[in-house]
DNA sequence: ACAATAGTGTCTATCAGACAATATCCT
DNA sequence: AGGATATTGTCTGATAGACACTATTGT
């Protein structure tokens, strides 16, 4: 694949070095709460049975960004997403498996994608799981407090930066989501100003329910 | 070292991976300009002659943040750091040797420990080298990049956030270093309502120059 | 006195927070 | 009509930007 060698002759393969790893976590709204986090079931192998982000190791030939598409859609079935790079995670003891660096990864999909069954919700800012059990393995608590903190952050000024609207959204619609997101309600004069602004008018308007039909509103 | 081995017999070690690297933006303000970045000249082997960011390949047994001290040290005599996490830049074709992945990290030191021979004065925002050379080898100039927008978004809220001045300062003197980490001129009453809140009296007073004698400021 | 620098007063425009009024629908 | 929701008016307090004024030193 490359010929290159250093004045010694070996070439970069031959000196020993930490395998590089990423995880993802995938952040959404749980139908019953505020955020959640996908987890996945280890199923044979190492950790069995223990709930975790998705993670793979990185290979040769492909990007972080592939790498963790890749986790994505084996461990969990998802594709078309576009993680971003959160940050890394170093410590010599995180994985006893050996010495393994991870570029943490997050992204964020629609509500309803995923099954309630994989999906962790959020309390304060770590990941409760559903069996009992109160902690991830490695380092997947802090990673998951660093996503928490990232999506939180960009949903403080943005209207939905990341999508888990869909095309159209009535104001309304538009602050509940937010409020799920940010787990504190927002007040709804001052909400609805800050964003305004920063939407486009559909030129359409919500019908079917009681009171006075909404505007919706396209991102920019 | 470890013992681990997987389903089918094998080690971490046993699969290809990518080699892990380092590269420091390390910070400064240029005597005669704005802010600059060292630089150091390859000296043998590879790339040698041309000037590019410390870096070095992390090895088993440390962290990130101390592969980036250890790069420091040895490539630009340089000690005593606290070099943060900036970027993972992971292009494929980024390093002719092969496969590797580099984490960027970025930290500032006070305004006169580099020798200038090692500074690159930043311009807009990029490094302008003083050989003619007019780029940076690997992915450097992007780094170069995100450092300064890095330092700059610090520079523009809180005072000198990473202690480019010495412990206590007239208003006037954080004044001019924010001005030259930034770019640009700033309002001098505006600036001193901003950071007042920020600082605490030092209970002493600068002299010997002309004028009304200045308060002295410390950080919180 | 005068030049030079430090520090403050004040006006304006903008904006978030809060409360309340008005507007327009469904039943 | 009456309930429900959407939308806007308006007051207040805080703050950034801008300009100009006052304060205190060295020469």
């Amino acid at each position: 694949v490359n010929d290159y060698r250093d004045p010694s002759g070996r070439t970069l393969a031959d000196y020993a070095r930490p395998s590089l790893a990423v995880d993802v976590a995938l952040l959404t709204l749980h139908p019953s709460h505020g955020l959640a986090v996908l987890l996945h079931r280890a199923e044979e192998g190492f950790g069995s049975g223990q709930w975790s982000l998705p993670g793979t190791f990185v290979r040769l030939e492909e990007t972080l960004r592939e790498a963790a598409l890749r986790a994505l859609e084996v461990k969990a079935d998802v594709r078309g997403r576009t993680p971003q790079q959160l940050k890394v995670f170093d410590a010599l003891d995180r994985d006893v498996r050996g010495r393994v660096v991870s570029v943490a990864h997050v992204d964020v999909v629609p509500e309803g994608v995923l099954a309630e069954e994989v999906l962790a919700p959020i309390r304060g800012e770590r990941a409760v799981g559903h069996d009992g059990q109160k902690h991830l393995p490695f380092d997947h608590d802090l990673i998951v407090v660093e996503a928490v903190r990232w999506i939180r952050n960009a949903y403080t000024e943005a209207p939905d930066p990341y999508g888990l609207l869909g095309q159209t959204f009535s104001m309304y619609e538009l602050r509940k989501v937010h409020e799920r997101v940010l787990g504190e309600e927002l007040q709804k004069d001052t909400f609805r100003r800050k964003m305004l602004d920063q939407l486009s008018d559909a030129r359409e308007v919500s019908t079917g329910r009681v009171g006075k039909p909404a505007r919706l509103f396209t991102r920019r």
